[in-house]
DNA sequence: AATGAATGAGAGTTCATTCAT
DNA sequence: GATGAATGAACTCTCATTCAT
């Protein structure tokens, strides 16, 4: 459906941008080229829309990084293909992972959304215990490796989103920093 | 001024949790115990609440972390100090970073707050370059090795206030994260 | 536009009775039979709908007492065209007049109302001035004469609406009044 | 009392200009240079203030015109006192005027006040009633003569002090408006 | 007696939501 | 199904009034 997809990308963009609180709903169908009714159509009320939108970009950004990803290949392969896939997400939509980031223990998140984020969450921290398992990483526990990782991929598209980066993450900027990553996790 | 010092705290405490946008201010005033108007007693509005607010948390943290620190001693044991006052700061006051984090490019802060935000991102920059000039961290760009530990700060602090980490953050576990950011840094 | 001009109705006569600060915009929108919020659809604040209700009166007035007016005539018909027309105009629309005079220097007024109220005032300004030049009316400035008549309009309508004249203007008042002004003005 | 008619003096200034409920209580202590609370030690509250007000300038007025008035002199004399005492007590106190003009028939105004306003406008309707008495002026109802007068004497002082008068009035301006007026009173 | 910081009721205004078209 | 004018609850902010000092 072509609206609620219009519906939905400028909710993002806007809540990426301002907030949910600070985002107003006819501002929303301004920018979705939509009546302010027709948001009703398709989302019980505001709630209902800020979730749908986190459950939909927290399913794509899961998608992304772990599709077809097979547990047989080295540890170190493994870890490579999840950095290059989830850095690859953030360029590509990075408004999404701001808003992701930014909506991550809000009140209004519903019973869904918090049980999708918690079996997210989960499956990539059995990703960080197999490396530990496997001796390759450092013997810590596997959320301290997963808050590590994911605080400097959120501040990496942060910082360039605000311009930090003279233009934006340059492939090297990125080999970079997932050479520091793997250092810091590495046995 | 005791009625000042209840507003800040009772903003910080709603701002932290819900956002500008999401805190009512009569909401703020019950929490401070003060009535609605008086706020306006000590602040133009909303907007110039949540300005003080910022600038007065930033100065705080920039001063917890940077006050009497020498450029004379070894950068190991200079990043060790940064370390642990930052994250010490985290602890004894997690609402506050977790507001600074938030708020850190929303569209109400004022060229004051920005301009005090880009003086403060500058003298922690430098103390980066420092270690690079002296070659002990590697060759990469200030921004870049600041990019990563602030976000691995913001998200240990996020996480440990999430709950994701057992109680809070252990000594151990402080200790093992700066061993990580340390190997990530060094040449 | 239906709501509109219910706004505008309910505006003029509690503006005209209570001012415009002691008039709360609810209260108007509960005279007008219109929600609360219905009023900034139709005008972007207080302000703005007290200076659109000062511009359609004054308009009103002015095309009321001047459309297809002659200069041919002989100054005293025109005279009593006028005053017949001005006073006419009170008679139906006592409320406007009422209000136009109270709001006449307010310091809400826009730069758009004084304009408009600057080229009427010269547009009456000159037909005295016409009186004068054809040695019909005293050799006086024109000001003068316009001050002295609209004085005498305004107190009437005041004073027939505050209950001075037994129930309303009676056309044999309105006779007086009008010889009155014209042995004051003649030469 | 010092305090007293300081406090009386900023009112007068202030609602002339801005009205009664555009006016706030803290800005009349601020401009007489007394506390806020200094005005409800002196007043009931903002409504008794306003009525103190009316009363003291209407009787001011009042006594000003009609002081040591013998009603023996010729009804022209009498006239031209009533007009020059009128006309002096505006030029020496505009703000009052207006003021007593604006806030003739205001709501607030309690029944000491109106009371008060209708006895000395009885009084000024029995001098016009004299001169119709005597047959100087013309046999019509007293209350259209006094709407008459004051209709031009108001107007004359707003148009003054809107600057519509070069400077001020002149007493030129002012023996032609006398002129005038008697010319529309004389039989 | 005088003050002005504090208050909360009520002001102007916004916005999530509905519903007649 | 789609719209956007209309709504009123809830927002931000003001101000008449009080009261501890």
């Amino acid at each position: 459906m072509n609206k609620r997809e219009a519906i939905l990308q400028a909710a993002l963009e806007l809540f990426a941008e301002r907030g949910f609180h600070g985002t107003a709903v006819p501002l929303i169908a301004e920018k979705a080229r939509v009546g302010a009714g027709t948001i009703y159509r398709h989302f019980k009320d505001k709630e209902n829309l800020v979730n749908e939108l986190y459950r939909h970009w927290k399913t794509r950004l899961f998608e992304h990084v772990s599709e077809g990803l097979s547990a047989e290949i080295p540890v170190r392969s493994l870890f490579h293909e999840v950095w290059v896939r989830w850095i690859g997400f953030a360029q590509e939509h990075p408004q999404a992972l701001l808003f992701l980031e930014a909506h991550h223990h809000s009140p209004y998140l519903d019973d869904g959304s918090k049980a999708l984020s918690e079996r997210i969450h989960s499956a990539f921290l059995e990703m960080m215990a197999l490396g530990c398992r496997e001796q390759v990483f450092k013997a810590l526990p596997a959320q301290l490796l997963m808050t590590f990782i994911s605080g400097v991929v959120s501040q990496l598209v942060k910082d360039s989103w605000a311009g930090r980066f003279d233009i934006e993450l340059s492939p090297e900027t990125i080999t970079q920093a997932e050479e520091m990553c793997w250092q810091a996790l590495r046995r």
